[in-house]
DNA sequence: ATAATAGTTGAGTAATTCAGTTTAGAATAG
DNA sequence: CTATTCTAAACTGAATTACTCAACTATTAT
């Protein structure tokens, strides 16, 4: 039940690039440096953000990243969904990649008493990731 | 973020095991049968309930397994760091298994943001799965 | 006693995932 | 043109997952 490195670096990354919102790109060395990521790891989950539509780059000598929507537009829950898939603890309760199981003899029946559960887990944990911010994340002292 | 294959058969195991508290024991071709989990591997996942303490074994014709303790003193919290480690999504906020980050660049500072959210999310869970017991999971119709 | 039943232990394996590296290429500023 | 910076994909070593196999030990019905 962990989240793997990826995205925990990708939210670091983010803490970077949310402090800077509004100002200068951030190229990946800086945000490296800053936040102590392998600088080959970090470009593909920076990659992998802006496939997403998270974030803005420009190449060349004063290229970088940005921020392609203000942080109080972004939530934690989305940046794990990226990196790590749904947050659902397991495929049956899952709301944004539903899988339905294939050898559960409770499939038959009305109800099953792990989906009760699970279900509950992944709403709270939903709960959370989906209604903090990168602004939240950041704090206050982000400037617009 | 997912649990484990493992951490799933063991639970639906133990929904057999609890219909089953304070009769006859269960064998482990009948639990295999029953929730249709591949018998060698559900021979692992029953040892290491075992060996954790929660299950009762026989050897001998007719042998089998059995709950060691009522169903309502056992969480499925207990039941899943048995099979797939501590709860939180991250080791630096682990209650029942704490790591130092290494490499985070808050640790000097007083506060880390990661640490606050995911905080919040390992609580949730474990508010969900160290208060739900078997007797819980198994619905009200376990007999004592 | 002994055959049959049943749990115990440890090793093995194919497939996948994780965390990271390498390499080659394309855009941009000066 | 050229140094800088992002883009893209392939590659790698180690670990983990989900099982499988084989040999062993203990119990008990007959």
């Amino acid at each position: 039940m962990k989240f793997s490195k990826k995205s925990e670096y990708a939210l670091r990354a983010l803490l970077e690039l949310t402090a800077q919102y509004g100002r200068a790109l951030l190229q990946r060395h800086e945000i490296a440096k800053r936040q102590h990521i392998p600088i080959e790891f970090l470009e593909q989950i920076l990659l992998a953000l802006k496939n997403a539509g998270l974030l803005a780059s420009r190449r060349g000598v004063s290229g970088g990243y940005s921020l392609i929507k203000p942080p109080d537009e972004i939530t934690l829950g989305q940046v794990i969904r990226i990196l790590d898939g749904p947050l659902a603890p397991i495929g049956c309760v899952s709301k944004t990649a539903y899988q339905k199981c294939s050898d559960c003899p409770y499939v038959k029946k009305g109800s099953c008493p792990i989906q009760d559960v699970m279900g509950g887990v992944r709403n709270a944990i939903a709960g959370i990731l989906d209604n903090y911010t990168l602004r939240d994340f950041a704090g206050q002292a982000t400037r617009q």
